[in-house]
This record gives C-alpha cells, structure tokens and sequence, in this order.
DNA sequence: TGACGCTCACCACCCTTGTT
DNA sequence: AACAAGGGTGGTGAGCGTCA
C-alpha cells in the first residue's frame, strides 16, 4: 500500500538543501514553519484541508490515512523536548498514521525569512508506542479563599523530540518509519540506521496533588507490554545522505 | 574559583474551537 | 453569548557542569 511518508520528507529535504526558507511576518510569528510544512506537502502532490490552528494533528492528508503534526523549534532553543499540550504523542489518531515533522530553523536574527536547518520526520509511535492511560482534561470550580476560582487539571505532556532520543540528527534531513511501515522506497535511498526502543516495566495509572505540600505522587501498574520491543529504520535520500549513521543516544 | 553555557522548570502570553 | 477546553509560542532565571 502505497504512502505519502516518502516523498513528502523527499520535497522537505530537497527544500532544506535548496536553502528554501520560511517567511515570517510579525502578526503571526508561530506558524511559518507549519505553512512551510504545509507547502512541501502540497508540492508532494497531496491535499491537505484548511484546518484552524487547533486541530490535531495539523495537516491531515485528505483520501489517505496519514496526517502530520509539525513541531517547529528554533535554533538553540529548545531543542531537546516539546510542549505536545494534552495530545500525548502517538502514531496513531482518528484511524490514521500521525507523523510528526520536527524542523529546526533560525531565530529571530534571521529576520522575516529564517532558514530550516534541519527536518526530522518520525512516526509518532517513536516517541510513544501508544496503550497507558491517558484522561481528559477536567476542572472543577472549587479554588480560592471564595471557592468560585476554576481548576483545570489541564495535562500537560513534555515528549523528548528525535534530537534527544537519536545521534546525527542536526544539519542532516531524516526520516524514521517503523520497521513493518507498509510501504518500500522507490530507488534514490539510503538507510543510515535503525533503533529499538522497549517498553518500560510500568504504567501510570493515577496521581495524587497535595496542595499544602506542594507534591505530585504517581500510582503505577505493571505495563501488560512490559518489555515489548519497537523496531524502526531510518533513511534519508541519496541526496542527503554523507555517509554518517544515525543511531540511539 | 569565577566565567560561561546549557538544561529545565516555570512563567507569560496568544488565539481558536467546542460546549452549554 | 459566555465559558470551558484545546492548540500553540517565547522568555527568564536557578542550578549545575565545564573549563580556563
């Protein structure tokens, strides 16, 4: 079964070596790189809907059940984790395949037009291979020496992004697929590596918020998958690829 | 031992979408 | 229409490790 991963990493790498950048104006410094997503997506020859700037993931690809959340982060910033809000990462959502573009891009130094440096596109199931439990956002209105002050146990998850988790991302474009993705490249690829990730021995099942103390204690269960192993390959084209690998960190 | 750089937690803010 | 929930970004300073 054919899919799109391929050649829309195929269009951000050739447009990262090509020095294409993204064009920032000052009403809305957040989303150049998503546009700049959005672009080489289209160039791919694929139809992404209008979608508001809450959706998740960001661009689902219409007719195809894969979508792509971009997660753009600034040069020499933070570069190591990212603020995913209340959608834990997963490879998985609303039937379809998610898979997040990470890019890193010159800061604000650049001016209106900041370069990408680098792309890492990796299927969410790297970042977190699903099952766990994970709740919906509730509040209650009970806070404050009133009572009348609104608590939103909003969560919050902070995922570690690919250039924590894997060696020889920077300067370089990069693709990680899991090892049974459903498709083959054509010709013009190279795998630089591949990484297995393990299942940890333990799942969260509850947390307790003492607010006099100041603490969060978790409750955990032993992880049904406890010890399972997450196989993925990562490639690159022949026009990126130097002959370095990629590897776990 | 002080300067420096980096990480991380935290803070501050913005805007849209969904629900009632 | 009002309110709740959800998606995002950038900035800052404490703490800590490194190195001259």
């Amino acid at each position: 079964m054919p899919t799109t991963a391929w050649e829309v990493f195929a269009n951000c790498e050739r447009a990262v070596l090509a020095g294409v950048p993204t064009h920032r104006t000052a009403d809305d410094k957040e989303f150049h790189f998503q546009r700049w997503v959005e672009q080489r997506i289209r160039e791919a020859g694929y139809e992404v809907p209008m979608t508001g700037r809450n959706t998740y993931p960001d661009f689902p690809v219409t007719g195809v059940a894969e979508s792509y959340e971009v997660k753009g982060i600034t040069v020499g910033s933070r570069e190591n984790d990212f603020d995913c809000n209340s959608a834990l990462p997963s490879g998985q959502h609303g039937g379809a395949n998610v898979l997040y573009v990470f890019g890193r891009y010159e800061g604000s130094a650049a001016g209106e037009n900041p370069n990408v440096l680098d792309i890492v596109i990796a299927h969410g199931s790297f970042l977190n291979a699903g099952g766990g439990y994970q709740a919906d956002n509730k509040s209650m209105r009970v806070l404050g020496s009133y009572g009348d002050i609104l608590l939103r146990d909003r969560k919050m998850y902070v995922s570690y992004t690919p250039y924590r988790l894997l060696t020889g991302l920077r300067e370089h474009c990069t693709l990680v697929l899991p090892q049974d993705w459903p498709d083959r490249p054509a010709a013009g690829w190279v795998q630089v590596g591949s990484a297995e990730r393990t299942e940890h021995n333990e799942v969260l099942v509850a947390y307790h918020a003492d607010l006099p103390a100041n603490t969060l204690t978790p409750t955990f269960e032993p992880n049904p998958n406890a010890g399972a192993t997450h196989h993925f390959e990562i490639w690159r084209t022949t026009e990126g690829d130097d002959g370095s690998v990629v590897t776990l960190a």
